[in-house]
DNA sequence: TTGTAATAGTTGTTTTTGTAACTAACAAGC
DNA sequence: GCTTGTTAGTTACAAAAACAACTATTACAA
């Protein structure tokens, strides 16, 4: 029944799945209780923290997000008034996204827990293997040139 | 608007989901494609083909996944003959399951299939490399002891 | 025994996600 | 002007996941 030389735990993408679950519960756990938010809901909020102003389709070709995910993402950042958007003069189908001031406080907060987290979760790890093992994720990730419409 | 030294697509758990959904895709579409299976599926499929005859329990406990994920992926493959249950006679709470023939032959393809993807995710690394990635990804999905009931 | 707690697994209900179809606005060709 | 095609974003419906409550069985202690 068993295989030679295969080792489901060693088969990336499950093991990429399982790392990305176990990493994602401590910060989830803070998103989610401080601002009730839901995972697509602080990437975009992130992004326009990061990135400043910029309508949801800019953000969904940067995050990698389909469209529906940001247009319901960002109808509970504005209901709960973290997100103001505002129709384009000259372009009336785009909309601009931006931060409220108080969404730019959650966000200034989680950013912050974010390094905190991020920097423990390598913290067995010195700044080159840190840095090898980003570089490869990224690599990882762009493999798959995001078929997304 | 933008911060010093923060960015998003170097975030580890932002990153790690990335990579684990980039890499998840081509995959997914084969057990789905030729077996109409689900994630939650497939890994069930996994674990019986690789370690031979377990309980839901202990599928669980390896896997890090709810009993209810569980129950529902093998009543699926039960009622498509992948799988058989049986009653422990000891213990008539529980339930062994194994893969029927038509399930080692799936476990059989996609196991190859699998080994195939993950040396072809891979092949830009060495195997040193290669190594590393495994034992850090290893080590971040062990940092968070699988709190599940 | 019998009463309480624990364990294996299932079922029901609610959230979230995925997929496809849709509206509204623009663009370009004719 | 009118088609035809494209793009931004929303909405409706189906599939999947999360969560909580449940049944059945065993364990164990008074």
């Amino acid at each position: 029944m068993s295989d030679a030389d295969f080792d489901l735990t060693q088969f990336l993408p499950y093991l990429l799945n399982q790392a990305a679950e176990a990493s994602s519960l401590e910060f989830q756990k803070i998103y989610k209780d401080r601002y009730g938010m839901l995972r697509t809901e602080w990437r975009v909020l992130f992004h326009l923290g990061l990135y400043g102003r910029m309508t949801a389709s800019e953000i969904g070709a940067r995050a990698n997000m389909h469209k529906t995910k940001i247009s319901r993402a960002v109808q509970r950042l504005a209901e709960r008034r973290f997100v103001t958007r505002s129709r384009d003069d000259a372009d009336r189908r785009v909309e601009h996204l931006a931060l409220t001031a108080q969404g730019q406080a959650a966000y200034a907060d989680l950013h912050q827990v974010a390094q905190r987290y991020d920097d423990e979760l390598t913290a067995g790890l010195g700044p080159a293997e840190r840095a090898a093992l980003k570089k490869m994720l990224v690599a990882l990730s762009a493999k798959f040139p995001a078929g997304f419409t």
